[in-house]
RNA sequence: GGGAGUUUAGCUCAGCUGGUUUAGAGCAUCUGCCUUACAAGCAGAGGGUCGGCGGUUCGAAUCCGUCAACUCCCACCA
C-alpha cells in the first residue's frame, strides 16, 4: 500500500472505521484482563450531534482508547436516552403540523406516532459519533426505554414502594403549562425578569381605608384566600382583629391574618396570600387553615372557579386586570420591578406553582452512603471543586418528584381499585393479585384495575445507566455486571451533576452496594471564542459535521483536545481545528520523507546519526514519562501538547533533519531501523488521540497481517532518561541556534558552511560535534583560546564560540550585542548576590538552594569575564 | 441572600507541597526564506511591573488579608 502524496483525512477515516468494526475491534467480553469500563451519558435519541458532545465524546474515546493499549479490556457502552418531556414534545409539534391534536388521540395512539418517530430520529447521533471515531461496543447499544431497561425502572420503583421510599401525595409542584407536567426542583432554571410590581387597593371592611398590597402577579388575585399583615408592623397596629378585606374586582370578602413572614421593608408590608400559587402561601394557607381556589387550568389558562377571564391565558389576563384595576381605580400605583421567575428547563416556559397529586421518592436516607463516597474521594471529582457544589446539594437534598403527566415514558406501575386505594407492582397480572387480596374480592377482574396515568421522569431511568446496561438489576449476579462494575471513569458535564451524577450514586449504593464509577471528569462548557455560550438561537454553533468534513475527525479531535482542561469553559475557534489539521499533516509528510529513503545496508551508521538515535530515545522517553503522569491527572491536553511538541519540533524539527540523508543519498540500515520503530512508537502514542492518521500510517509502516490494528496494539511505557545527557543536547542546540541566528543577522546563505572556533570548556557537547556540524552546516570545528577580531561570537552557558566573518563584521553592532548581553548578565548577578549576601537567606535558606544560587554566581561571573574579554579583542 | 471559582504575553492556558537562570507553552504577530517531506512549511525575533493594595517570609505568580472585575452554582420575600 503506498502512502499519498498530500495528507486528504478525508480519504481514509472511513476507510479505518469502517476496517475497525468490521475486525470487531470495539466489542469486549469478559476475560482475564482487567477491565476497562465507561458508559456514555446517552444522548437524547433524537438529538443531534452538537460540540458539547464532541468535547465529551472525543475525550472518552481518547480514555478508551488509551486503556485498550494498556492491554485493559476496555468497554465503552453506548446508549441513547428516551429525553421523555423533549421527545414528546417534539412529537406533539410535529402532529400539530400535521393537524392532529394530542388530545384527540388515545395513549396507544400518541404512543405509536412517538414510537415511529423515534425509529425515524432515533440513534442519528450514535452514526454522527462514528464519523467522530468513537470506539464504542455498538454490539452493546442500549436505549433507556428498551425492553431490558424498562423493566429494570419499573423493578426498581416497585421495590422503593415496598421499602417505603416512594410515595404518593399532593405537593406544592413546579408546573410547566406547555408540557402540561410537574417538574423537578432541578428541572426549573430561575432567570431575573423585568417586570411590574403592582400596588393593589383592597379595601378594609366597614372602614373607608384601603389596605395597599404590593404584587407581581395581580392575576392571582383570583386566588386570594388572606391578606397577611406582620404583627408589628406599626403602620396596621390599629387594624382591628378578626378584620377582613375585599379582593379588587372579584368583591369576595377574604380575612387578615398576621404572621412574621412577612417583611416588614418589603412594598406596603402588606402580603396576598394565594395558597394555591405560590409555595410560600401555600405554608402560611396550611398554618392558618386557608381556603386553596385553583384558578388555573393545566395550560396556564384561567379556569372557570371564579367566573371571570374564563379561558385566558395567564398573561393576557395580566394585561386585562392591571387595566380593569386602573379604570375600577383600585391601582394605586406600579413600579418597574426586576425578580427572578422560574423557567422549564425544556420547553422554556414560565413555570407555574400549582397544587397537585404527585409521585415522590424521599432521598435523604439514600443520599448518605453516596455523600460519603465523594467526600471521602472512594469517587474522584476531577476538578475536586464540585465536591463543595455535590456536598451541599446532597445535604440539602430534597424529595424527588419523580411522575410526569406525559405518555412518553415508562408508565407508572400502580393500578386503582375500583373502591379507592391501589396496589403497585411490576405486571398488571400481579397488581391483580395484589388488589383482589387487598380487596378480598376475588372477582376483580384487569379491567375493574386502572393503570396510573403518569410516566415517570427519564433521569429515573438513566440514573441505573451503569447498572441497568449491564442488566445488573433484573440479573445481580450475572457475568457482565460483576466484570465491568463498578466503570472506572464518567465524562459529563457539571450542569448535570445533580441531575444525573449524584443520583446514578446514589442508585449505585442501593442496587449494588458500591460505587458506580471511580472517578468524574467534568467538562467545561463549549463557548465561541468571545467567550459566548453556543446556541442555536445565536446561531454561532458550528455543526461538527461540517468541521469533521473540511478538517478530518483528527484534526477536530486535536482542536477539542487543546482547549479543553478539565472543569474549565473552553473557548472554541475553528483556528484550533486548523491547528489540528496541519497536525496532521506534519505527521503525514514526516512519514513521506523516511518512507522516500532507500536503504543502503553497506553504508556505515554516521556518527551523527547515531548521537541523534540516542539522544531522540532518551527525549521520547521523557515525553512519554510526562504524558502518563499528565493522564493520570486527567490533563489530557497538557498530554496531548507535549505529544504535539515531541513530535513537531524534537522528531521533526530536530531528529529527522540530523539523520537526513543528501538529496538522493540512501539512508543505513540501521539508522532507517531505528527511525521506523521510532515513527512507530510516536503513532502508537499519539493514537488515542489522532486514530485514523496514526491507522494508516501504523499500517504502512510493516507487513500487518489481515485484521491487525494500532487499536490494539501495545501503547509504549516510560523508561529511565538520562537527563544529564538531554541538558547537555540542548547546549548544542543552543549553539546550532546562534549559529543560525548569525547566518540570520549577517545575512548568509544557509548553503555556504561555515567555520565554527571554540573555548573549549567543560560545558561545552563535545559528544554532540557532529550534531552541530551537520545541523549549523559547519565545514569545521577548531578549539582556539582566544577571539579573532573579525569574528562574530556567542556564549553558550560558558562556552565561548566564534564564527570567523572575515570583512563581513560589523564592529559597532558586534559591540552593541555584546553590552546588552553584558547588562543582561550583571542584572542577574546583582540578583543572585542580593540574595547571597543577605546573611538570613543564607542561613535560613536549605542548603541546597544556597548551593544553586552560588552555581548561578558561578556561571554568570564566568559568562561576565568571556564577554568583556570578547568587548576587548573587539575595542 | 449563601457558596464556589476565575483574574499570568494580543488570544487560549500551564506554572502541583513558596526557592531551578530577573515567569513558560501553543496559537497569533513581525522579519527573512517557494532550501526537492510539509508555505497546512522552515529559520529567527518581539511581546508580561503574574487584577490593585497591604501583610507573612531570608525569599511570593505561588501563602494570608482586603478591594475590584468577571463567571458559575444554590436559595427564591410577594
Amino acid at each position: 500500500m503506498a502512502i499519498a502524496d498530500k495528507y486528504l483525512p478525508q480519504e481514509i477515516e472511513s476507510k479505518w472505521y469502517d476496517y475497525w468494526i468490521e475486525k470487531n475491534l470495539f466489542h469486549s467480553e469478559p476475560d482475564a484482563r482487567e477491565p476497562y469500563t465507561i458508559v456514555i451519558p446517552p444522548p437524547n435519541v433524537t438529538g443531534m450531534l452538537h460540540m458539547g458532545h464532541m468535547l465529551n465524546n472525543t475525550l472518552q474515546d481518547v480514555l478508551v482508547r488509551r486503556a485498550r493499549m494498556l492491554g485493559k479490556n476496555a468497554c465503552w457502552v453506548p446508549g441513547t436516552d428516551h429525553a421523555s418531556i423533549a421527545t414528546e414534545a417534539k412529537v406533539v409539534a410535529k402532529l400539530k403540523a400535521e393537524g392532529i391534536d394530542k388530545s384527540t388521540l388515545t395513549r396507544e395512539e400518541f404512543l405509536a406516532h412517538a414510537w415511529e418517530w423515534k425509529e425515524k430520529h432515533g440513534g442519528i447521533i450514535l452514526k454522527q459519533l462514528r464519523k467522530l471515531g468513537a470506539s464504542c461496543d455498538w454490539d452493546r447499544t442500549c436505549f433507556t426505554m428498551d425492553p431490558e431497561r424498562t423493566e429494570s425502572v419499573i423493578s426498581v420503583f416497585c421495590d422503593l414502594y415496598r421499602k417505603g421510599k416512594i410515595y404518593r401525595g399532593v405537593r406544592m409542584v413546579h408546573w410547566d403549562p406547555s408540557a402540561k407536567t410537574a417538574l423537578s426542583d432541578e428541572e426549573v432554571i430561575y432567570k431575573e425578569s423585568q417586570g411590574k410590581l403592582y400596588y393593589l387597593r383592597y379595601k378594609l371592611e366597614g372602614s373607608d381605608r384601603n389596605i395597599i398590597v404590593a404584587t407581581t402577579r395581580p392575576e392571582t388575585i383570583l386566588g386570594d384566600t388572606a391578606v397577611c399583615l406582620n404583627p408589628n408592623d406599626p403602620r396596621y397596629a390599629d387594624v382591628p382583629e378578626g378584620a377582613r378585606v375585599i379582593v379588587p374586582l372579584v368583591g369576595r370578602s377574604i380575612p387578615i391574618i398576621r404572621d412574621e413572614y412577612v417583611d416588614i421593608e418589603f412594598g406596603t408590608g402588606a402580603l396576598k396570600v394565594t395558597p394555591a400559587h405560590d409555595v410560600n402561601d401555600y405554608m402560611l394557607g396550611e398554618k392558618y387553615g386557608l381556603e386553596t381556589i385553583d384558578i388555573f387550568n393545566d395550560d396556564g389558562t384561567i379556569n372557570d372557579k371564579v367566573g371571570m377571564y374564563v379561558g385566558v391565558d395567564r398573561f393576557d389576563c395580566r394585561k386585562q386586570i392591571e387595566k380593569d384595576l386602573q379604570n375600577a381605580d383600585l391601582l394605586e400605583k406600579t413600579e418597574a420591578y426586576t425578580n427572578n421567575v422560574g423557567y422549564s428547563e425544556r420547553t422554556g416556559v414560565a413555570i407555574e406553582p400549582k397544587l397537585s397529586m404527585q409521585w415522590f421518592m424521599s432521598m435523604k436516607e439514600i443520599a448518605e452512603p453516596a455523600t460519603k463516597a465523594v467526600l471521602e474521594d472512594i469517587i474522584r471529582f476531577v476538578p475536586e471543586k464540585y465536591k463543595n457544589t455535590y456536598r451541599h446539594w446532597m445535604e440539602n437534598i430534597k424529595d424527588w418528584c419523580i411522575s410526569r403527566q406525559l405518555w412518553w415514558g415508562q408508565r407508572i406501575p400502580a393500578y386503582y381499585l375500583p373502591k379507592g386505594g391501589y396496589v403497585v407492582a411490576e405486571t398488571a397480572e400481579k397488581a391483580l393479585a395484589l388488589a383482589q387480596e387487598k380487596t378480598g374480592d376475588a372477582s376483580l377482574t384487569l379491567a375493574d384495575l386502572r393503570q396510573d396515568d403518569d410516566v415517570l421522569d427519564t433521569w429515573f431511568s438513566s440514573w441505573l445507566w451503569p447498572i441497568s446496561v449491564f442488566d445488573g438489576i433484573r440479573n445481580p449476579d450475572n457475568e457482565q455486571i460483576k466484570y465491568y462494575y463498578p466503570t472506572n471513569d464518567l465524562v459529563t458535564g457539571p450542569d448535570i451533576i445533580f441531575f444525573w451524577v449524584a443520583r446514578m450514586i446514589m442508585a449505585g449504593y442501593e442496587y449494588r452496594g458500591e460505587k458506580p464509577f471511580g472517578n468524574v471528569y467534568f467538562t467545561g462548557i463549549v463557548r465561541d471564542k468571545i467567550g459566548r455560550k453556543m446556541s442555536k438561537q445565536l446561531g454561532n454553533s458550528p455543526d461538527p459535521l461540517d468541521l469533521i468534513a473540511e478538517y478530518g475527525a483528527d484534526g477536530v479531535r486535536v482542536a477539542m483536545m487543546l482547549c479543553s482542561s478539565a472543569g474549565n469553559d473552553l473557548m472554541f475557534d475553528n483556528a484550533l481545528c486548523e491547528q489540528g489539521r496541519n497536525f496532521g499533516n506534519k505527521i503525514w509528510n514526516a512519514y513521506r520523507l523516511i518512507n522516500g529513503w532507500q536503504v543502503d545496508a553497506s553504508l556505515v551508521q554516521s556518527d551523527c546519526s547515531k548521537q541523534a538515535v540516542a539522544w531522540f530515545t532518551n527525549r521520547f522517553n521523557a515525553a512519554l514519562a510526562e504524558i502518563e503522569e499528565d493522564f493520570n491527572n486527567y490533563r489530557i491536553s497538557e498530554a496531548l501538547m507535549v505529544a504535539y511538541k515531541l513530535f513537531w519540533d524534537d522528531f521533526s524539527g530536530w531528529y529527522l533533519e540530523m539523520i537526513k540523508p543528501a538529496y538522493g543519498s540512501p539512508c543505513d540500515a540501521a539508522t532507517m531501523e531505528a527511525t521506523k520503530k521510532m515513527f512507530e512508537q510516536l503513532m502508537l502514542l499519539l493514537h488515542p488521540f489522532m486514530p485514523f492518521v496514526t491507522e494508516e500510517i501504523w499500517q504502512d509502516l510493516a507487513e500487518r497481517k489481515e485484521g491487525e490494528s494500532i487499536c490494539v496494539a501495545a501503547m509504549p511505557k516510560a523508561q529511565a532518561t538520562d537527563e544529564v545527557a538531554l541538558a547537555r543536547f540542548a547546549l548544542a542546540q543552543e549553539v546550532v541556534s546562534a549559529v543560525r541566528n548569525i547566518r540570520k543577522q549577517k545575512n548568509l546563505p544557509q548553503k555556504e558552511a561555515l567555520e565554527l572556533k571554540v573555548v573549549r570548556d567543560e560545558n561545552y557537547p563535545a559528544e554532540y560535534e557532529a550534531v552541530i556540524a551537520k545541523m549549523a552546516n559547519l565545514s569545521a570545528v577548531t578549539f582556539v583560546t582566544e577571539k579573532n577580531p573579525m569574528d562574530a561570537a556567542f556564549i553558550v552557558k560558558t562556552t565561548q564560540y566564534f564564527v570567523p566573518m572575515g570583512d563581513n563584521i560589523d564592529k559597532e553592532a558586534e559591540i552593541a550585542k555584546l553590552e546588552k548581553d553584558l547588562a543582561y548578565q550583571q542584572g542577574f548577578l546583582a540578583t543572585v548576590m542580593k540574595k547571597l549576601s543577605n546573611e538570613r537567606f543564607v542561613s535560613s535558606a536549605p542548603q541546597k538552594v544556597v548551593e544553586t544560587e552560588y552555581a548561578k554566581k558561578r556561571d554568570a561571573e564566568a559568562k561576565i569575564a568571556a564577554i568583556e574579554a570578547q568587548l576587548q579583542a573587539l575595542k
